[in-house]
DNA sequence: GACTGGCACTCGCGGCAGTGGAGTGCCAAC
DNA sequence: GTTGGCACTCCACTGCCGCGAGTGCCAGTC
């Protein structure tokens, strides 16, 4: 496939390729063979041009709105442009630093994540999307396990992502001081430092370790912890933003952005297209009918994973017209994804 | 003021008035007199109807678009209409029933205000906004106080608005059981019941009345429960919906609907519009230039408090094209509100 | 005096033809 | 392989015209 484009397509229509993805990314007109000549130093005549532009037409890279007008990228034009003549754009000084200061001021993961929303739909000036930490992918970082009064006892778990969930345990009779001292060491050796889903299989084996007057309480403390882990409200969540830059859509409002408006209300959508990202960690772009969402399917969604240490948490990303500054939009997606990563493993 | 009103308007150019108002809501074109007195009985002709339009107009209720066109309501026509016309519509008992039942499937605050704002903008065909109830504004329901080891005490605060925090406290060293007895005993009876700013003097005033060899711990106890109380994170929050229904506006992007979404987005923006309502518990309509912002002045706010009895904790509500049907959209809020009340206060 | 029918007038909107210009494809020449 | 020239296409824009909806006014009626 990669020779196929090699042979069929020399340096000089690469780089008229290139040439009339960046015109029309920065103009949002139809780009024509004297305007390309004049933008950039080709060495060539239009016609020569023009010529070029046949072949990448025939090969499905670029196209023409109709007959006596310039040519716009195809999505194959883009995917191209993305996959080999883009070179991701380091971010300036002063936008790295805007992220740092930016998601320093964080006081919580909800703040984190909101904070880092706004940032990417700023700097990328699309519509940002960023997932939550994931409870089932990050780890147990500690387990607090107190009596309270008439035989209740109150969980509270601290993970890896920094979410702090508490559960309240009713029990039939109140457990000794002892076994709930043995309790909260075996939990801890059982649990802490381990994923969600793993954590809760041990849990699970924990039951049996004890004796069978004990085993109503244990069962339901491993229950509620293991429900608390497997919570999927907290993976569902997400939080979206700078839907305003939608307008660069330029499109008719009713036939495009309103079904995008809705998709984006669709927060059920939005985490299959997060989840969906070919490599969780690495950065990924979906280009118009490759996006898997029929509401979606004129725009390119950017997404990567977050997290620590190539261990992602959770995706982040923007979706923004097909028509994007794609080295700059990946730079930033994968320059904030860096920072949200970091800040979470710091607090 | 409403004696002018009744002086210079008969009954019938009030019908007239309301007419319009509701033809122009249903159609969202300029109404004439013609379709006037087809589609209501009026028992007069489009003449006398028109006589009627022309002093409706003089005196600012109406306005024409341009010379041969229809009429349609002014920012004081609607507010005329709101005030002495329009009379609040029941909602049907499904769709009562439909936000009973969806509500009632929450498990949490968080839960139950993005309920209520799908809820509210899906009954309203409106860009829906709810504030998370407010921590200065709820009361203590519960407080529990618990030692771990190595002379830290855990607090657990729940409110009356379902919201459950949780501190912990590190000493310099650990308090004797006799005393986190006492000093839970006399914290509960100081701020149970008591709205948080309350509770938080009471506290303040605690701390004197013990030992001055237990003042240290007591008085950290307290600050960290009166931080917590003073949250003002809880405060900020909003939850916004329905942001596609903007389309109803069917103006044009870039000048209207564009400056809208941004403002949906600015949170701060929000919550002053949310908090300026005029009473915060009954229900309040700002129609046009009466919104106090620039971006949403051709926009209709319908706010109402919610919370138990008549004791707001957070302020809900709908933006909207003027264009609207008010006594639809001012029952849906206000059914909402109600729900969400008895829903919080029964969790 | 209030209401009505009739009538002339205004003005936005949709359809239509004409024109200009941008851009192309092709071809012959270098 | 590249270039300049040229004929061709087709969209965007403009001005024009006729239609129809709606009005305001006036004279006539109950």
């Amino acid at each position: 496939m990669t020779e196929g484009v090699d042979a069929m397509l020399d340096e000089r229509k690469l780089a008229v390729l290139r040439a009339i993805v960046e015109d029309y990314v920065d103009t949002e007109e139809p780009v024509g063979s004297r305007a390309l000549v004049e933008r950039h130093q080709l060495g060539v005549s239009p016609a020569t041009v023009r010529n070029d532009m046949a072949v990448l037409e025939e090969e499905g890279f670029i196209a023409q709105p109709h007959t006596s007008a310039g040519r716009i990228p195809t999505d194959k034009g883009y995917r191209l442009f993305v996959d080999r003549l883009a070179t991701i754009r380091a971010l300036s000084g002063p936008e790295r630093r805007a992220i740092g200061t930016f998601l320093d001021g964080a006081v919580d993961v909800e703040d984190i994540v909101r904070r880092s929303v706004r940032m990417l739909a700023q700097l990328t000036h699309q519509v940002a999307i960023v997932q939550y930490p994931s409870m089932t992918r990050s780890t147990v970082r500690h387990i607090e396990m107190v009596p309270l009064e008439s035989g209740r006892l109150l969980l509270v778990i601290i993970t890896s992502s920094g979410r702090v969930e508490q559960r309240i345990v009713e029990l039939v009779d109140a457990p000794t001081e002892e076994l709930v001292a043995d309790l909260r060491s075996r939990v801890a050796s059982a649990a802490l430092g381990r994923r969600l889903p793993e954590a809760s299989l041990l849990l699970a084996e924990l039951i049996d370790t004890f004796g069978p007057q004990d085993r109503a309480v244990v069962a339901s403390v491993v229950t509620t912890l293991t429900e608390a882990f497997s919570d999927e409200r907290s993976d569902e969540r997400i939080a979206v933003g700078g839907t305003s830059n939608l307008a660069r859509f330029g499109a008719d409002f009713d036939t495009s952005l309103r079904p995008m408006l809705e998709a984006l209300e669709e927060h059920v959508v939005l985490l299959k297209l997060l989840g969906e990202a070919t490599s969780p960690s690495l950065l990924t772009v979906r280009i118009g009918s490759e996006v898997p969402y029929e509401e979606l399917s004129t725009a390119s969604v950017v997404t990567t994973g977050y997290g620590a240490q190539h261990e992602p948490l959770a995706t982040l990303g923007v979706v923004g017209p097909m028509r994007m500054d794609y080295p700059g939009t990946m730079a930033a997606v994968r320059a904030v994804a860096r920072y949200v990563g970091r800040t979470l493993s710091d607090s």
